[in-house]
RNA sequence: GGGAUCAUAGCUCAGCUGGGAGAGCAUCUGCCUUACAAGCAGAGGGUCAUAGGUUCGAGUCCUAUUGGUCCCACCA
């Protein structure tokens, strides 16, 4: 089975190949099977709305590598794909569509506008499909949903039935965020605060009756139209005598009553405030402990409606600036000071909102919160890392009713219906046969649409086919891990938590794994308007995919951001090509050999240093993939692979493999050892790049059907080799030290040097003895030879020190004596600093009675060891000295 | 206002439960050594933000300070 591998890693020529047949295999497909332990996640389904970006390759990559690890160790693993309606965010796009074709959304009309949105679904959830398998995710196809799929659509009705029959959900008239563009309202945590620099305009509004005037302070003066009140601190001694009589409001000249309120803080502004209840959300609350009048004054796009009086028809802003003018004309502005405030922001399309008082549908939230507050508090639900507990706490302890009405038409509509007759409201699946009420058969359904995470909270189980009581979900729920980002964390993961109590009694997941933001090279926010996006799919395509998704594990630890540059990705890349070339090689020497696994393992310290390395790597790799250290369990595989295994063993192998005439069981037991540590190796490497991996493994291994259905590697004491570690670690001392002086001394490779290495243990000059010719082709020696002293070794010799042995390069005439005596001079310098060291610590009769006693018996072996090796320096030293006089 | 997080080599970042400072890139010096120049061998470069504290021992734990980032919050 000679291989032909070519030179440079190709991933195009593989990954799409190997994807398929993954694919047609089933590999990726789970069933029911209660005879084997199920993990299960569910991917954060993607929004609709366009291509994946190098969040979701990093959200994905995370998942796959969890469950192609879970799945090699034997788990039946799920992962269940799907995309996600995006409500809003798609409504948008398809408006906007229209809008460049000449059509108007509202003629359109909500049937043909559904239709054409999902006509635009099909396209984009097959474009995140075919890019989620370019990255290489192994999820269940055949199990890919959709949050408004028929199965998706009965839970979500289900749950808005069953929640509003018990009291939940209720339809209220109350204060919301609304949103002037997309014309809908929206939750608490669709609003975010941005920080902007405005004004405070100082107004005077008169009392009534009196000369006087009461000051306050706004940021906001075209919202006086609105005012129903002024509001003072009740013990305001300021204000005490004004409390009780009324104010005029100016421009509109209607009489307001003057209030006291807890609410209104004296050392702020003024000390009185303005009352709008139909536009502040503090301003709704005063109001309704006074009974005040809510008066709206803005239309759905914030324009000034008819209560507005003259301003009706003008937008806000434009309204802002007339009353201040107006205001300024009547001498009732005080001052204009500049202050800055936050503002809140539509995420979706960043317009300012606008508090107006609405009827919409609301969750009410107190006690579903409780649950999902217990199940963190008592360790039922995990954070990784620990520290978004906090954050998760923080906003169930403060949560409020959620608005889950949207005024849009792409969604699930609410299955709310009203009597013709009487108004009457009946929540029902379909529309109600008769009005229960006055037994009227004609009933409009609710316009409004559902919260786009209303659905995506039913997500862990509705995909598993809640409510009916599938197998599914009997076996794979609740879920095991949850990948997502810190951004959605109040969005998603706390209505999914609470949802899965709810409807389900349980927390949908034990452990939520978070992860950060993938920034640009400057560390910004990769976004449409700076255009500083990078494409996964073009990083795929000039460095393979798995080039990509090592970069975004590299280096990362959870829920921290990172940034993305393709210097890092050529950096992953060369590592692909790395493992495909150290991979060649071995295949090309093994060629048609039959191998055996060597009857006597101890054969050559090289091969049990190897495979000691590599079992220890499996145990590490295995808890910090286990403990959510990506990061880590992927450098240690990296620095295995590149420094130990090709750096180091594949050059101590290599002697052996030319000259299999000369020991063909050597030969075999060294060839057998690359074969055997370089299939571990892929094993582990294989969650985080599966292409590469695998294309290797199904060359080296063809009787094997498949690199990722194969087992995960597990620790054996059978491969723990202690004192081979202890060997080989001597023997890369040496290597290195003699490599270090030529280099320094500028010998090139083509002049062979004798080296000696005098060492008086036995055991460790055999060790080292089996290591002579790999020795030789490592550093250029043309003899390598042990022994016990310095007998016929030339005095001019350059000398290495190194722990329980010194190693003599005799180099005649290439030898400077002064460089040579600053070289040990140095040396000198380096032990006598590490012996202060060690004694300072032994020295320490603290140290020595409470330092645990391994650490104390280490510090002094390695005095002992450092004196020994000073010596050597020294009289090396005084030689040279001798001989340079 | 509350909270989180970061500050480590020129750059980007690792460093898990406290026991002699690491990687990649960049820089410098040699190498086309028959797996790999996307490579090999060597080298230089850090008072781990500052100040205290706990400890035999602190990059690692605690406190404060400085500077940056982010989240939350109804001070008009």
């Amino acid at each position: 089975m000679s291989q032909n591998l070519e030179t440079t890693y190709n991933p195009k020529a593989i990954e799409e190949k190997l994807y398929e047949k993954w694919c047609d295999n089933k590999y990726f497909h789970a069933e029911a099977d209660k005879s084997r332990k199920p993990f299960t996640t569910v991917m954060p389904p993607p929004n609709i709305t366009g291509k994946l970006h190098m969040g979701h390759a990093l959200d994905n990559t995370l998942q796959d590598i969890l469950i192609r690890y879970k799945r090699m160790q034997g788990y039946n693993a799920l992962w269940v794909p799907g995309t996600d309606h995006a409500a809003i965010s798609t409504e948008v796009k398809v408006t906007n569509q229209l809008k460049e074709e000449g059509i108007d959304k509202k003629e359109l009309g909500r049937e043909k506008f559904l239709d054409r949105t999902w006509q635009w679904k099909e396209e984009y959830a097959g474009t995140i499909e075919a890019q989620l398998k370019k990255l290489g995710s192994s999820c269940d196809w055949d199990r890919e949903r959709f949050t408004m799929d028929e199965g998706c659509s009965k839970a979500v009705e289900e749950v808005f039935i069953k929640l509003y029959e018990e009291g939940y959900i209720y339809k209220g008239s109350r204060i919301i965020n609304w949103c002037p563009v997309c014309k809908t309202s929206l939750s608490d945590a669709e609003v975010l605060h941005e920080e902007q620099e405005g004004h405070f305009w100082h107004i005077k509004y008169p009392i009534v009756g009196t000369d006087d005037f009461l000051e306050i302070a706004t940021t906001r003066p075209e919202t006086m139209l609105g005012d129903t009140a002024i509001a003072v601190h009740p013990e305001d001694e300021r204000y005490k005598d004004v409390v009780g009589k009324t104010a005029l409001l100016p421009l509109v000249n209607r009489e307001i009553p003057i209030v006291a309120d807890y609410y209104v803080d004296k050392e702020f502004g003024t000390g009185a405030v303005k009352i709008t209840p139909a536009h502040d959300p503090n301003d709704f609350e005063v109001g309704r402990r006074h009974n005040l009048p809510e008066i709206n004054i803005m239309n759905d796009d914030a324009s000034i409606n008819e209560n507005g009086g003259k301003y009706a028809g003008m937008d806000r802003y434009e309204a802002r600036k007339l009353i201040i003018k107006e205001l300024e004309e009547q001498g009732l502005l005080v001052k204009v000071v500049p202050h800055s405030h936050n503002v809140g922001t539509h995420d979706r399309c960043c317009t300012t909102v606008e508090p107006l008082i609405k009827q919409q549908w609301f969750v009410r939230m107190e006690e579903l919160a409780k649950p999902a507050i217990e199940a963190v508090k008592n360790g039922d639900l995990k954070f990784v890392p620990e520290r978004f507990d906090k954050i998760y706490l923080h906003w169930l302890e403060n949560i409020r009713d959620w608005c889950i009405s949207r005024q849009i038409w792409w969604g699930h509509r609410i299955p709310a219906y009203y009597c013709n007759e009487c108004g009457e409201v009946v929540v029902s699946r379909g529309t109600p046969e008769k009005c229960p009420k006055c037994g009227c058969t004609h009933f409009t359904q609710d316009e409004d649409t559902l919260d786009t995470w209303f659905s995506s909270a039913l997500w862990p189980f509705s995909t598993l086919g809640w409510p009916e009581k599938t197998e599914d979900l009997d076996y794979f729920y609740p879920t095991d891990v949850l990948v997502t980002g810190y951004d959605i964390i109040f969005f998603w993961v706390i209505r999914m938590v609470f949802s899965g109590y709810a409807h389900t009694g349980k927390s949908p997941f034990h452990t939520v794994f978070i992860h950060g933001l993938v920034r640009d090279s400057l560390g910004r926010k990769m976004s449409k308007s700076l255009g500083n996006g990078i494409d996964p799919l073009e990083i795929i395509d000039q460095y393979g995919a798995d080039a990509l998704r090592m970069t975004l594990i590299t280096g990362n630890a959870p829920g921290n951001d990172m940034r993305f540059y393709n210097e890092r990705v050529e950096a992953s890349r060369n590592f692909a090509n790395k493992v495909w070339n150290a991979s060649r090689f071995i295949m090309m020497n093994l060629g048609d050999k039959e191998l055996t696994k060597p009857s006597d393992f101890t054969i050559h310290p090289g091969d049990m240093w190897i495979m000691s390395r590599c079992n220890c790597l499996v145990k590490d790799v295995t808890e910090n993939m286990d403990k959510f250290e990506l990061g880590i369990a992927l450098s240690k595989i990296y620095d295995f692979m590149w420094d130990e295994f090709c750096d180091w063993y594949i050059e101590i192998a290599k002697y052996r493999i030319y000259h299999a005439e000369e020991n063909a069981e050597s030969a075999n037991a060294a060839l057998w050892t690359l074969k055997e540590v370089l299939k571990k190796a892929l094993k582990l490497l294989h969650p985080y790049m599966p292409f590469v991996t695998e294309e290797i493994y199904s060359k080296l291994v063809p009787e094997e059907e498949s690199l990722m259905m194969s087992s995960w590697p597990v620790y054996e004491e059978e491969w723990n080799f202690p004192y081979a570690e202890y060997a080989v670690g001597h023997y890369k001392e040496i290597i290195r030290g003699v490599r270090n002086v030529r280099a320094k001394m500028n010998v090139p490779n083509s002049r062979k040097a004798t080296v000696y290495v005098v060492c008086a243990d036995e055991k460790l000059s055999g060790s080292l003895n089996s290591l002579s010719s790999a020795a030789k082709m490592m550093a250029a020696m043309n003899d390598f030879i042990i022994q016990k002293d310095k007998k016929g070794i030339a005095e001019d010799a350059v000398s290495i020190v190194v722990p329980d042995a010194v190693v003599y390069m005799p180099l005649e005439e290439l030898i400077d004596f002064s460089q040579e005596i600053e070289r040990l001079k140095k040396e000198e310098t380096r032990l006598t600093k590490e012996i202060a060291r060690a004694e300072g610590m032994l020295g320490n009769e603290r140290f020595v009675s409470k330092a645990p006693e391994a650490k104390v018996q280490e510090e002094r072996e390695k005095l002992e060891k450092y004196k020994q090796m000073i010596a050597e320096v020294k009289e090396r030293l005084d030689g040279l000295r001798r001989k340079q006089s």
